[in-house]
Formats: C-alpha cells, sequence, structure tokens
DNA sequence: TTCAATGTAAAACGATCACTTTACATTGTC
DNA sequence: GACAATGTAAAGTGATCGTTTTACATTGAA
C-alpha cells in the first residue's frame, strides 16, 4: 500500500475512533508505521491531514452512495454503518471540534453536505418524475442525518426505520 | 450569580463554541473569572466537568420539551436553536470526542438520550390515544436528531421542514 | 558514480496540557 | 477575637502538544 494511503486510512480510524484534537502525532506517526519527518511531508500539518483525509471520506461515501431510488440510498447507509461502525458524521463532528473556525476543514464539510444534498435532489427528482419537490428532499435529507446520529446510540437499525419513513413519503408524493 | 453556576455557564458556551479537547483550564477559568483552585474545588476535574455541564444542559432542555404535541416538541426545537445556536447535539459532540470512553460522560448522555426518547414516547402515546406504535416514535426520534444535525448547516429552517414532516407522520398514524 | 529523492530515528522546539501547591486575603460565625 | 471556610494570585508539576531539525541510510536515475 502507497505511504500516503497508509497515512490517511490510519488517520481516518483513529480520528473516527478516538476523535481529531485527542488524537496527537504520535498516535498518528505510530500507527501509520512512519517518522514524523514523513508525516509532515505528506502532510503538511496536522489541519490539513484532518481535511485531506476528509476528502478522502467523502469520495469513498459519495461512491456508495450511487444508486437511484430513495429505498437503495438508505440500504447504502445501512451497509455503510454496519461495515464502517456508527460514530455518527465524521464530517460535522470535525467541523464541531474546531468550531468551524478552520477553514480547510470548514470547506470540506459544506463540499461534503453539498454532495449528499445534490443526490438527495437527484434521486427525489428522478423518483417522482419531477413532481417532487425541495421540501420533500429535505424530509429525506433529515432522515439521512437522523439515522446517521441515531445510529451511534441506537445502532444500525435505526437506519431501517428511516428508509421505511423516507420511501413511505416518496410513495406519498409520486402517488 | 452563584460562583459554581457561573462556572458551568461560562464552560457550556465555550465547550459549544469551541469544542470539549480544544478548550483548556485557562481559558475556562478566564471565562469564569476565578482560580484553577475554585475551579478543580468545584468540577473535581476536567472530565467531571463536562459531566456538569451536560448533566445541567440536560434539565434546561427536558425543561423545555415539557410539551404535549408532536408539533409543540418540534417548535421547543426550533426555539431552543434559535436562542442557543445550532451547533449539533452537545451530548454526541462529547461522546464522539472522548470516543465513549469516559464513563461520565457516555452516562450523561445516555441518561439524556433515554430522557428524550421516552418524552417522545410518551407524545406520540397521546396523540394516538395509544394507537401509535414503537417505530412511530422512533421515526420522530430520527427526525428530531436529523432536524438538530442538519440545522448546523442548513440553519433553523431544517427544524421547521422536521415538524411538518413528523405532524404528518403522526396524523397519518391517527387516523 | 554521483546526485537528488525519499525514507528513518531521535532529539529539540516553545507552548500548552490538566492539575497541584504554596502563600495570603477576605469573610461570616461562635 | 479566634477560627474555619472560601476565595485569590501565581508558581510549579511532569506530560504531551504540533512542529522542526539534525544526522544518517537506502534507492533509482543520469
Amino acid at each position: 500500500m502507497d505511504i500516503k494511503t497508509k497515512l490517511i486510512s490510519a488517520a481516518e480510524s483513529l480520528f473516527d475512533r478516538h476523535g481529531f484534537t485527542a488524537t496527537g502525532i504520535d498516535r498518528l506517526t505510530q500507527a501509520a508505521g512512519m517518522s514524523s519527518r514523513t508525516l509532515y511531508k505528506h502532510a503538511g500539518s496536522k489541519h490539513s491531514l484532518i481535511a485531506k483525509v476528509l476528502s478522502e471520506r467523502d469520495k469513498r461515501f459519495l461512491r456508495r452512495l450511487d444508486v437511484s431510488s430513495v429505498d437503495a440510498l438508505f440500504k447504502a447507509l445501512e451497509d455503510w454503518v454496519r461495515v464502517e461502525g456508527c460514530r455518527g458524521c465524521l464530517f460535522l463532528r470535525a467541523y464541531g471540534e474546531t468550531g468551524g473556525d478552520v477553514p480547510e476543514i470548514a470547506e470540506v464539510m459544506a463540499a461534503h453536505k453539498a454532495g449528499v444534498w445534490s443526490k438527495i435532489q437527484e434521486i427525489i427528482a428522478l423518483e417522482t418524475n419531477g413532481r417532487g419537490n425541495e421540501q420533500l428532499a429535505e424530509q429525506i435529507l433529515i432522515l439521512f442525518e437522523g439515522a446517521t446520529a441515531t445510529a451511534i446510540y441506537r445502532g444500525a437499525d435505526a437506519v431501517a426505520t428511516a428508509r421505511h419513513c423516507a420511501v413511505r413519503l416518496v410513495k406519498q408524493a409520486s402517488s
């Protein structure tokens, strides 16, 4: 595995498991199996490393959401949660830990949310033949966020509940 | 104002604004206008201070949710978000920053979520004359969490959207 | 075979971390 | 007027923070 990939994936799991601020450079270098000099050569700074981690996660996440129905969308989220664990949205967590004061991080968060939002809008347009409005899409988004958050303390089943609810809303809007 | 109250309220706003780990003791003592000796006399430790802050917030939050309809529940959340700001659920943020590894914090989070959950169950039972099931209540919970999370980057309007959705779900279950 | 690139190990940087201690001032109470 | 309680200011604890530096090994291409 490429050394930069190894760093970013080691960092992602440490950040996810222990939080961003609480994870020090020492633990990162140790987990990635490299010297701090090499880490800084590739990452530039800790904030930049966080941004890179989020950026990679964004790609991986949206690739999983490459579906064309609300049902499949929430199935994809359920898969993600079961495979990657349910510790909440890593983007919102990074944003919260840094108070929204780190531009690199705030921007990646905003870009990620914009990506999810446009994917949902696309699916809704597809499933309702354009009958679905902006409000329906936002309801689906809220269920999506809610499932992610609720899964932290109620487990992956919460995502299934959100799925049933979302599917019903779309059905009602299309009929 | 009582000195302990002052500490806890100063700590709450700093934690909310800048994150838990990123907020040091120096900043806390400065904002609360007291020496570190006094802080430790009252709080015991930083983790304990976090737990106390969350515990007080839990009381204040649930007091606001003393309503008897889903509509009023989300109106209360909307008020909260407009008054206190929308930086996400502080309990989940504390839990995430500490990786769930600090018992005092994990317990306060769990207690808070249990409180919200039973409040929602109570409202659903009330509004559906017992016709509403566990699944409906969980859908409302997910909308509640989703509104809180979505409001971070889409503002308080997301809560209004969640409200309309929740009210509709309850209506459909009661008719 | 030399040179630049890329890595390592480890020490050092000053700052800040959570937390404790020492020494002293102000109170209200018996 | 002695005493315990409760506060302050400020220095000191050792550990850890993010980051840089020094010194050296390995490697692949010119």
